[in-house]
DNA sequence: CACATACCGGACAAATTTGTCCGGTAATAA
DNA sequence: TTATTACCGGACAAATTTGTCCGGTATGTG
């Protein structure tokens, strides 16, 4: 479905925004490593993509980490990070892997795909982070088994 | 969504369940690959693959190729097919990457993603090659672009 | 300032997916 | 039988994704 990477993002920024909206706390790397149950250089990269699209705020230095501003807690979608991971291709590319989902020239399943996809579409466009970050501080979500 | 393995797998069969249903008539690499846009010998392999899986019938020497059964253009799902060359993983798998999901341990995501998940695996376990090969055939769908 | 902390960025390496090549094998026909 | 056709199978190569390492840079503390 989405990429490890993606996967990693989202777990990372649903962690992240969950000790900023109960604790107000900072997490480092080794934290979310550690949280999400991911390998931790990578999920570094994938964090500083998040960030140079500021869908995440990081402090350098001791007391540093990361966080989601109240801000961000409120309005980062997971459509958001998908596009910024994994750009544009499974919110919008054909099932059969034609250059062009259109309904022009469409392949055999574009008619029954769509509206599965525009579900997925709807789905990402609406969750936030905060959202989703409240589900794990109630205990009906987790990041890691 | 899918590899590109897979992909071209699906495409192939219908272009094969087409040609067979339409005309009778078996069709050689070189053809699918040229009708549904796909390089010949990564074609291929997947349609070994499809083969191997007794979902596809393919016949050697000259007037050989490919073609597909009466009964399998019947009972050929793309659920079948997916499984056959991508695995379970989208079936199955979990939206954020967990290693299993499952409602005892469920990401945040779960309960949004399952039904949007089960429609896809409905629909791919309802139609059949053959009836995505009639769209093709009625010029309501298309291979290539 | 000196030092410790923790993110940043680039290079590098491993693994997987995608794609190519070529000789082998089965089938058909002259 | 010989030649030709076309799928089969394994080895190989390219590209992408996933993952690691390490020095650099910014920040807070004494
Ligand atoms: S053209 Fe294939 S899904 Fe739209
Ligand atoms: S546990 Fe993530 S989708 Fe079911």
């Amino acid at each position: 479905m989405f990429s490890k990477a993606c996967e990693y993002g989202i777990r990372a920024l649903i962690y992240i925004g969950q000790q900023s909206a109960d604790f107000g706390r900072r997490v480092g790397l080794r934290d979310i490593a550690a949280e999400i149950d991911s390998p931790e250089a990578f999920t570094a990269k994938v964090l500083q993509q998040l960030v140079r699209q500021q869908l995440l705020t990081s402090v350098k230095g001791p007391a540093g980490g990361f966080e989601l501003t109240p801000e961000q807690l409120r309005t980062v979608t997971l459509r958001q990070v998908v596009l910024a991971i994994d750009g544009p291709g499974m919110l919008q590319g054909c099932a059969l892997g034609l250059p062009q989902c259109s309904a022009k020239q469409p392949c055999p399943m574009h008619y029954q795909f769509l509206p599965i996809r525009d579900q997925l579409n709807e789905l990402l466009r609406t969750y936030t982070i905060g959202e989703l970050a409240g589900k794990v501080h109630e205990g009906l979500g987790f990041l890691k088994q």
